[in-house]
DNA sequence: CTTTAGTGAATGTGCGTTTGCAAACTAGCA
DNA sequence: TGCTAGTTTGCAAACGCACATTCACTAAAG
């Protein structure tokens, strides 16, 4: 019983991601996530304890989630490299880079002293880096990459050129996101190509 | 005429990289810059104009100096891929990453919405990947690297590793600094090296 | 004695949090 | 079908704190 939510906790948290997107570290406030997500910032404050808890409660739901784009792109793609590509460029469905700004990027905007938001972000990344291994691993088996290859270093290789990427094109926003971070993806894995 | 300086602008700047590394995006406070320099928030203030004014002058000051430690690393080493080693890893002199953490990292607890910070970073960016695109032409023709490799896009990889090798490592931080860009820098030039 | 550096205290404000209250919905009851 | 009690959601206003900024003053130099 009880009136029903007007606002999911999914969209709250889709909500944090935009306000996180779009303003920088100190205009991530709790009106600015109120606004996004047509609340009041007392209601968000009860629905998840305080500021930090809406945070911690984000940074989880990003380490939970991060599977979520190999997955689908591993399905809608045959190779395994192109499902790499769409993954982690993001055109998997045309949409430019829905959720990367308030992806790997977004993490920097927590305190990392904390080591609650440590251990989210170290998740996400490891979840993150176990996903392009496995489909460099499934490339390799396909005949994609060349027989000497390990995925391993490899694979953090990958990881290591798509954050720099997009820091870079944070930094100095020449040029659209997909480019630059198609151009290091490409200038990483070229050496490797079968 | 007048009472001298007890702290020179430098040192301010310094004690701001300090402070930059030490706490987080939200503890970077004109109280935690005061503390680093020996100062008051107030006389901060007086100094620079204001806390924008501050940032602003370590932002300008860390985008005119980017090409300092390439320089005194070139002095250092004869060999200019040693000598790329050792300003981009920070072991010059035996200290590991004196001032990483408030480089290339740094700018990102800045307001990039606002255009004098973004024009400051991108010119950071912009003068370390020149600096990187020298040492790189010198050591093709020194033939450290292989005949057919262009230096531009090699530049902006190797630009980027580093970057990603940082955010890497601040977000899950697994080991030592200058082991995760050593890997990173060499897992980028191994391909063409001589 | 003028000029500059530095500071402690006062001020204003932005923002996270608390609190009291109104709205919305369900369940039980007649 | 109404009516009421109970429960949960959402909000506006009040509160408190942290912090940037201002100001009046002292200290140190020429």
């Amino acid at each position: 019983m009880g009136r029903p939510r007007t606002t999911s906790d999914e969209a709250i948290l889709a909500a944090t991601a935009r306000a996180i997107g779009r303003h920088g570290p100190q205009g991530l406030t709790l009106a600015a996530v109120a606004g996004q997500a047509g609340l009041s910032p007392a209601t968000l404050v009860q629905r998840f304890g305080s500021k930090r808890g809406l945070l911690l409660a984000f940074a989880a739901h990003a380490a939970h989630t991060a599977a979520e784009p190999f997955e689908r792109a591993r399905r809608e793609h045959g190779s395994p490299l192109a499902a790499l590509r769409a993954a982690l460029i993001g055109r998997s469905e045309g949409v430019a880079i829905p959720e990367e700004p308030a992806g790997s990027l977004g993490f920097l905007q927590f305190d990392l002293t904390d080591p609650d938001f440590r251990a989210h972000a170290a998740e996400h990344a490891r979840r993150t880096r176990d996903q392009i291994a496995a489909l460099l691993a499934d490339a390799a088996a396909a005949g994609e990459l060349a027989a000497g290859s390990e995925p391993a270093p490899l694979a953090r290789a990958v990881q290591v050129a798509c954050n720099g990427a997009l820091i870079l094109w944070a930094l100095t926003g020449d040029g659209p996101l997909p480019d630059a971070m198609a151009a290091a993806l490409d200038q990483t894995l070229r050496p490797y190509l079968a």
